[in-house]
RNA sequence: GGAGAGGUGGCAGAGUGGUCGAAUGCGGCGGUCUUGAAAACCGUUGAGGAGUGAUCCUCCCAGGGUUCGAAUCCCUGCCUCUCCGCCA
């Protein structure tokens, strides 16, 4: 969420900022509910304070033993008044609040310009696409050809988008993501954190999934409306709404690994092959919680966390700044990782690290005491994928791959995997 | 699942339907004292919002209700704690 006050003072420099991102903020309506809000709002707080001030009197004048029927009966007009102007208030705050949790956050003026993913900018690479001399295959052929991954059986199970791992090849993802989990916590400085992967519609509407996205997530059918978690990030960060937090709990660093929903509605048709785009995937997430002067350097720091998980394994990849156009609602701005995956000949993102600032920390009100002024500031919030567990698996899978369809483990996981090598 | 007790400011903890946005303690901040610190003492200290401003409004878990007036009474929901039962 935006601060209310751009609405109020910088309403057209707002709406120029949002159209780099092809978002057509509607000033009109914004001014014209603004004028009536603010009407409205003098009115009813003048008529609370007449209400207030003459229940007082009415209570001094009951002391006194004083005939206090007249006075009740004034007041008593006055409520209903009162109560068409709290509700025309409360109408009108309501379609305001509307628009403006639908607006997505101001870009940094470091985003490229561009409309879709056409016009992101490669920012470096790392390593070189992987050559073999023979023809390479993709990680649905080669598991198959293991025998250890079944997406019939998991569409049996469920449907598509599932898929069933077994033996090594089960292990190696297991691997990956305590592989992953040790390297945060013990040389980046995070904080091993468990969740719940159910999350309520407020969780939701702190991190900016909510309102706009609901279609994405999956709703449990439960009066409560809970819903599974597409990400980390939601539990996580909503570790500090509602709350103020003191100077030295910052930088707070978490990382946890959870599995992530998806209900990929409107992506029919989309990476239907594989493992890629799965209705129910592994993800390891690092959060960090900062004040406002440290987060874009917190979400280079974070970025380059999540690229040495990749390192580690001698994957290729790519950071790409991801352009005005692509750039996600809640975000400022955001680096996405591309891995090599060498059966589709292509960089496909594997990471997606962006800095919030202080959008979800207003949703949240997630704030801190800064000790200079004595007063709560919101904090700012940078998070991303380190990394997305399963298609890790497939890069992994693809990269060291082997003419007979066997995989080498990746020295940095060999211990993971209890000493085995090569999966066959 | 059954029985009970609660949810109040950063924390702990009072609160009779009418100067209660809320006693008190701790913590924080400022000061006095001290070579410095501690102790002691004095002062100060919730959040959000409207308005150019004086000032005003809202918030005592959330949502409804009763009332001229609700932290206080009533209903619903959520959460926490204690006991019993069941359970990975």
């Amino acid at each position: 969420m935006l601060d209310p006050k751009l609405f109020r003072n910088d309403l057209e420099q707002t709406a120029q900022h949002l159209a780099r991102r092809g978002f057509k903020l509607d000033t009109k309506a914004i001014v014209d509910l603004e004028a009536q809000r603010k009407d409205i709002q003098v009115q009813t707080q003048s008529l609370q304070n007449e209400r207030n001030t003459k229940s007082k009197f009415i209570g001094q004048a009951k002391a006194q033993g004083q005939d206090i029927e007249p006075l009740k009966a004034e007041v008593g007009q006055l409520a209903e008044k009162l109560k068409a102007a709290e509700e025309r208030l409360s109408t009108l705050q309501h379609q305001i609040d509307q628009i403006v949790m639908g607006v997505p956050n101001i870009l940094h003026e470091s985003v490229p310009d561009g409309k879709d993913e056409n016009d992101n900018v490669e920012i470096r690479k790392w390593g070189e696409p992987t050559q073999f001399d023979f023809e390479p295959k993709d990680h649905v052929d080669l598991g198959e050809k293991l025998d250890q991954m079944d997406f019939e059986a998991a569409a049996k199970i469920v449907g598509s988008r599932f898929v069933v791992l077994c033996g090594p090849l089960a292990r190696l993802h297991r691997a990956l993501i305590q592989f992953m989990l040790d390297l945060h916590t013990q040389q980046h400085g995070y904080t091993e954190t468990y969740v719940p992967y159910i999350v309520n519609a407020d969780s939701l509407r702190g991190t900016g999934q909510l309102p706009k996205f609901e279609e994405d997530l999956f709703k449990l059918n439960d009066e409560r409306g809970f819903y599974l978690i597409p990400t980390a990030e939601v539990p996580i960060s909503n570790i500090v709404r509602d709350v103020i937090i003191s100077e030295d709990y910052m930088p707070r660093k978490f990382v946890a690994h959870t599995p992530c929903f998806r209900s990929e509605a409107g992506s029919y048709g989309k990476d239907t092959r594989g493992l890629i785009r799965q209705h129910q995937f592994e993800k390891v997430e690092l959060v960090q919680v900062v004040k406002a002067e440290d987060s874009h350097n917190a979400l280079e720091e974070l970025t380059g966390h999540a690229e040495s998980v990749l390192q580690k394994l001698k994957l290729p990849y790519r950071v790409v700044a991801l352009c005005a156009g692509d750039v996600g609602f809640s975000s400022t701005k955001t680096y996405d990782i591309e891995v090599w995956l060498p059966g589709q000949q292509k960089y496909r993102e594997i990471s997606s690290c962006s800095n919030f600032e202080d959008f979800q920390a207003r949703r949240m009100l997630a704030r801190w005491r800064n000790p200079a002024t004595n007063k709560p500031e919101l904090v700012h919030t940078v998070n991303g994928s380190g990394l997305a567990v399963g298609r890790t698996l497939v890069a992994v899978m693809e990269n060291c791959q082997s003419k007979d369809g066997t995989i080498k483990v990746p020295e940095a996981l060999i211990n993971y995997m209890g000493g085995i090598e090569v999966i066959k």
